[in-house]
DNA sequence: CAAAATACCATACATTTGTATGGCAAATTA
DNA sequence: TAATTTGCCATACAAATGTATGGTATTTTG
């Protein structure tokens, strides 16, 4: 039995998790079909079907909203990591996908997000340790220690974000790291998001 | 405009915490009717009326299940408090309720839990201060290292559980307390429930 | 006491919702 | 190329669901 799940299928998974994690209550057909433009509930009933024959959902028979997830385990999905930062120092980040990783689902990444893994150490005493992957939100405005990423003369960083009278300081929680400080004019600066989870594979990892 | 839930509203408001808080979807009419027994979801629906007219609900109407939970600051219910435990030494247990307390109902309390309130400082390591009310369910296997409220001697405590050979200690938190060693045979020991939860006022208390 | 609110019942009805069935074009697989 | 899967449409229908309306007995309130 096959148990890869098509692109249109993910999505409609994706939104199924959306709604259940976000909102919290699953959606009914006519609203998944309104989601997606579809004219018809039966297009949606169809790919729940196709879903759940994969084994991704569980749906109860006849009960309105009754969609149920299955075993978390089975939700890792593949997305791409655009990139590798530094936690440390700046390190390089990549216009496309650089590897994909198995990230579980409930590590609730929003529509809008992206991967970055981390390199370095810079950020431990907040608990984020090379290798770990930080899912970046790039629509949210940065408040005073939030940790975000950001990109320097084609580097990129994860680190805690102040914004001071005139300039912005980018610390490290490992008192091993000087700050960095940019100042407002410096314009290779570019605040690439806010990191809105980080999600560490338990099994071995080739971090550096 | 009167606030005031009546008993039996606050049943099924209680019924529709209980139902979007744990299970994650409210019910559907028909589902509450059946829960309380009723031959009629029209009975249901004016409970509805009556508990959104006095604004702890807000149904979205035409959709099923578009029930939901009001600003979350109003839903402070009175509880009975049942007794008083001692995270140090011992204290009286009082049969009936000795006091009430606004409990937020989003402090997520099971049917078949009660109230305690703590005194005495032993578990502060555990965050659990003198004061606190300690929610206790009595239906749950102790597993060691939990929060456990036990009687002994018509006195009740609140220690950390552990489960040894012979044995089960009880013990605090904080270093200034010893532990209580109860040997199997011990039978005026009894062991109340698992504390699954911890709410504290952050209103003036008058803790002791 | 009279009026209002409460707590339940019954019946009726328009939508919503889940489901079943058949059809069709495009993409994928054998 | 033939067969299968995928992705969407349309129609139809029974059950579930929310809603409206009217009725009755009890309790609470003015």
């Amino acid at each position: 039995m096959k148990k890869e799940l098509t692109t249109i299928q993910r999505d409609i998974l994706d939104f199924l998790i959306d709604q259940i994690k976000g909102k919290g209550i699953p959606p009914t057909l006519a609203e998944v079909a309104d989601h997606f433009g579809y004219r018809n509930r039966a297009t949606v009933q169809q790919h729940f079907s196709a879903i759940e024959k994969k084994g991704f959902i569980k749906k109860n028979p006849k009960l309105s909203r009754g969609i149920e997830l299955t075993l978390e385990d089975k939700f890792f999905v593949p997305k791409p990591i655009l990139g590798e930062v530094a936690a440390g120092n700046p390190l390089t980040i990549y216009p496309d996908a650089i590897d994909t990783i198995e990230l579980p689902t409930i590590a609730r990444m929003p529509k809008d997000s992206f991967l970055l893994r981390v390199k370095g150490d810079s950020l431990k005493d907040a608990y984020i340790f090379s290798g770990d992957i930080v899912i970046v939100n790039p629509n949210l405005e940065p408040k005073n220690g939030q940790i975000v990423a950001a990109v320097l003369d084609d580097a990129a960083v994860v680190k805690r974000f102040y914004k001071k009278k005139n300039e912005i300081e980018l610390i490290s929680e490992n008192p091993d790291y000087k700050p960095i400080i940019i100042e407002k004019k410096y314009s290779s600066f570019k605040l690439v998001g806010i990191v809105v989870g980080v999600y560490r594979s338990m099994e071995k990892k080739k971090a550096g």
